[in-house]
DNA sequence: TTACACATGTAACACGTTACATGATTTT
DNA sequence: AAAATCATGTAACGTGTTACATGTGTAA
């Protein structure tokens, strides 16, 4: 209780799920890593144990006690308050670590062939996640998880994932074409004995 | 020599750095500050705790002593070859990690009102740092940095930046226009009695 | 009866931030 | 002479991951 106002992405994101409905553990990390792995990854031991900081804290409390040792947590009030204030009085935090993009800052070092590769699979990759959340967006859509407040909160979420991938699919798609190595005429000659190539196979893979 | 392959994105980012020319921890840290911040975070501790590790492994050499204690560094072949094997043969990472976008799963926890106040900031974070970007663009672009394949490679990265920050300003836009807590005919009422709303001050901040 | 999904947890370590600390050179 | 900037570092802590460990109930 005398401690100083923490920030903190995870346990809000806790109590947030928690004002839905009472959940356990194992529930809340299948949760984030379904529909919140790509935004905001949690492992289940971080989350067990901001569960217990969260219940010593008074801002959950448990719900019930299942069959293999199941504990089901409910929010409280004061947490109900905390993600609230959390929601409409702090800052949020706009960093964006995109592993993708900082490598794009060392793409000279690569040969021109290793970069075509590298984002094809870019490309490829961002395509299919733009997909699977289009996929999740016309069902919710179509109203197969009812239309309350907390679904239609998640439709935004959604919305946001569909649009940053299919930004960084389109990113990696127009990053093909520039010449970054060569001082080209217009796109890849394809064959140039390369000296960034290391001689043999590469090893793995 | 005897270790792991680790995977760490920052001490990537250091040799990529070191691989155009040689500096020390001091511009480093600026550089990640100015130019790698909204993308790749990374404070000063952290950077000199890095730069030492590389040392010891030889992936890094003191290049020159400089005034106040300055050490720069300079890439060695294994460290060039080392952030050649990450560029090239290591899996993306492709975490997002966007705040932002976690927040709004749980928007239907917020007034229209602070929600609505909440969206207008994030418009106008996003919006100054597509802006930034775009202003960065321009000026590579004019051939102020030259056309080195580095300043290249930057191009991309900001382009990133531009198309990115550009989605999350136009998402948020959007988000304000779709009713979350209201059933709703169209846009925003503005006025309505709130239960969500905590009578008195919020307390802390 | 065997395997699988459910369910929770600990320990060790990796990564990252904040606060503190110190001192040298340069600019005003 | 003071202030700003350059330049590096330590210590403590907060956050996040991996590997390990353990046991229960249900379905094949």
């Amino acid at each position: 209780m005398a401690e100083v106002p923490v920030e903190m992405s995870l346990r809000h994101g806790l109590l947030g799920l928690l004002a839905e409905a009472p959940a356990s553990g194992y529930d809340l990390t299948r949760r984030f890593a379904e529909v919140l792995g790509p935004v905001w990854p949690a492992r289940h031991p971080q989350i067990y144990a901001e569960l217990t900081r969260l219940a010593d804290e008074g801002l959950i409390e448990v719900a019930s006690r299942g069959p293999r040792g199941r504990t089901a947590y409910r929010i409280t009030d004061a947490g109900l308050a905390e993600v609230r204030r959390w929601l409409a009085h702090t800052e949020t935090d706009h960093t964006l670590r995109v592993e993708g993009v900082l490598r794009s800052v060392f793409f000279w070092l690569m040969s021109p062939q290793q970069l075509q590769r590298h984002l094809q699979r870019e490309v490829a990759f961002y395509t299919e996640m733009a997909a699977r959340y289009r996929r999740l967006a016309e069902a919710e859509d179509r109203g197969e998880y009812g239309d309350e407040p907390p679904v239609r909160s998640l439709r935004l979420a959604v919305e946001a994932g569909i649009r940053l991938y299919e930004t960084l699919a389109d990113w990696a798609r127009w990053a093909a074409t520039r010449p970054i190595t060569a001082p080209a005429s217009t796109a890849a000659p394809a064959t140039s004995a390369d000296p960034t190539e290391p001689a043999a196979g590469t090893g793995a893979e």
